[in-house]
DNA sequence: CATGAATGAGCCTTCATTCAT
DNA sequence: TATGAATGAAGGCTCATTCAT
């Protein structure tokens, strides 16, 4: 037979995946308790009852949705640690542009709104990623800037808000894009935004002799 | 004050504005569809039937709950504009104590997580969310940047961006504080952060001679 | 205002009744998993909403039904105990006969079979019913007997055994009601049945000097 | 045997009766509507589809369980008849320690609850169960008891009322085995019950000069 | 024949909304 | 006005039945 012939029936092994990538869509536009799983099964091209073959519920949809964005995150914040020893500006250059990029090539940004819209109802969920993307990530901007102002690179200040700075605009283009572009609003161009404010926030943080 | 009048019950006067605090807390809590107005009718001391004299529906004390919002925080960011004539840093200094105070001490987070959350199914209140207050806010400040790039304050760049720049850890610090501090997070303290941040974001974007 | 006059609204306090009511003939008719609310609503003359505005879920209505049961049959068991102190006899004629009648005028004939039908999956209700009330009634009787074999009214034999004995048609009697009469069989007359089976059974049972 | 043969498979012709004797067994546990044609076929050792292959509807396995039940007992009952022409003891001795064993070594217990049970969603198997097997059996007792009586064996009475008492304890003892023994109460040993229980009837049934 | 993934009708349960009091 | 019991439409979930393999 050949090996590329669509078949009517899909392979199992690939249900959960499409109906993941169907109920993040239903759950990013509608949120939690109004996206309805006949639109979650319509949209992954399935039957309703297909669903619960291969998900307990509508909850275990929703965590599975939110957890699979997590671990592919938590390696590309790993991966930034590693990257780069040298000073902080290259460093941060590096990563920002890295996360722009990947902020754009995957629903992120949806999922983020998710996890916030539903932190009160799932706070396991938001414990999750605080625990295991968020607070990782900021902690490993913070102790390279740490160790820059060890290095008399940076100037005084909290290193914890200086990498809480560095990341906000990213995370607000991300809302901006999922809350207001759809209703009309100019788009950010994220890696626009990043190259600039990096640069900007660089300028006013690194002290003089450390400037480039 | 009249000596007949009741004194145990709040003047029927007081109703719609207590069922739109409890509908706040609630719907900042649950979200939209998750929030019972079983729940909003008791936190706002009156029967469920009671709400429905004052409002049609529960989408309508949702957009009573949002629109209340953005009046006086318009008002806000009119003010801002005729402020501070002066050079840029002492404009942006003074809108950014001003708006983390405010910040502080209104219900502003709990709203625009709930505009954020529900901008796919009440796009009418994300329209009106960016076109009354977000965009007109990041409007004024964009303004009073190109002003000052005008006067060669500034650097160049996009004074949109710059403008988002400055704002972005605020409603960084707001989604923090509602999604990640209830499951355990460390808070940011909002004025420590918008002071630490001004500072170095003005030093990276004003041009040498006009540092202060 | 008229006492009589029929409210539009019943008092609240009449519906759990009347909703046990509709159930209990609705589960006995149907079995528990084929009851449908929709059809206990309906005979109940309210709505499907509000069942559950006095029951939690479907199975509390179950228990209900099948609870209420227990405890007006407990008390006669009780009373029965207390009743007849003299010979076995007249003891026995009184309780059969007294059981008899209560069996005619009350739907534990319904409850029981329910009881049976669903004992595989309410375990704790076959378990209440028989603690409760069928080992009771079977232990009240069994102790007569034994007494009287101390006195030596009964011939020897599990005592047990003979109480059980004296029931069974009882029970059958109700069993052949519930389920070959409505199908077209010729129903027991159920105080002849137990006037025979107590005379029959109790000449059985006595020793020669003991008989009347 | 042909060495040919399949070992380890059994043949195809056996598959509908270990369907109807897995059927059985869950019906028997859980009711007809809570029974899950999935156990039904796991406890069968078959997939679901093959339920299929030899029955049309989960209704259909139900008749067929059922209705398997009658055929041996019918026959039981017929022998029965033809098989002692003597006294009254005699017959109504063998016919009692018959089935009892017939009840202990056959799931007749299991299936008389299902037809109690199911009497009101399945009128037609409590008639063909009535008609074929219970009444007959109450018939032919009846029938030989009224022989009896009329050769002056037995005393006057209902003779369907005397044969009912007969058969009352067999048949609760079957519903106590199923239905409270599961929940911890003790069992009755159902050939002690029917010998003492045959011949305390008997002594009363009879008339002085028939007794033995 | 046999499998088991897929279907979709049906039911329990919830909750916004109504309305008699 | 105010109440809260009542309604009934809607949605999550189950499971008998089908059908491509």
């Amino acid at each position: 037979m050949d090996a590329g012939a669509p078949k009517f029936r899909r392979r199992k092994a690939d249900r959960p995946a499409e109906i993941v990538g169907a109920a993040l869509a239903v759950f990013a536009e509608k949120g939690f308790a109004a996206a309805k799983l006949d639109e979650i099964a319509r949209r992954a091209g399935v039957s309703k009852g297909a669903v619960y073959l291969y998900f307990e519920t509508k909850e275990d949809i929703f965590r599975a949705v939110v957890g699979q964005a997590i671990a592919p995150n938590v390696a590309t914040v790993k991966a930034m640690v590693a990257a780069h020893p040298g000073p902080l500006g290259d460093l941060l250059r590096g990563v920002v542009a890295h996360v722009a990029k990947l902020v754009e090539t995957t629903p992120v940004g949806g999922v983020l709104k998710m996890v916030v819209a539903e932190a009160g109802n799932f706070p396991e969920i938001a414990r999750v990623w605080h625990d295991q993307l968020v607070s990782q990530a900021l902690g490993v901007v913070t102790a390279a800037i740490e160790a820059a102002q060890a290095r008399g690179e940076v100037k005084p200040g909290s290193a914890r808000i200086y990498a809480m700075e560095l990341i906000s605009p990213l995370v607000v283009s991300l809302i901006w894009r999922e809350t207001f572009v759809p209703v009309g609003a100019e788009p950010f161009d994220i890696p626009a935004v990043m190259t600039q404010h990096v640069e900007t926030l660089l300028c006013g943080m690194l002290t003089e002799g450390a400037r480039v």
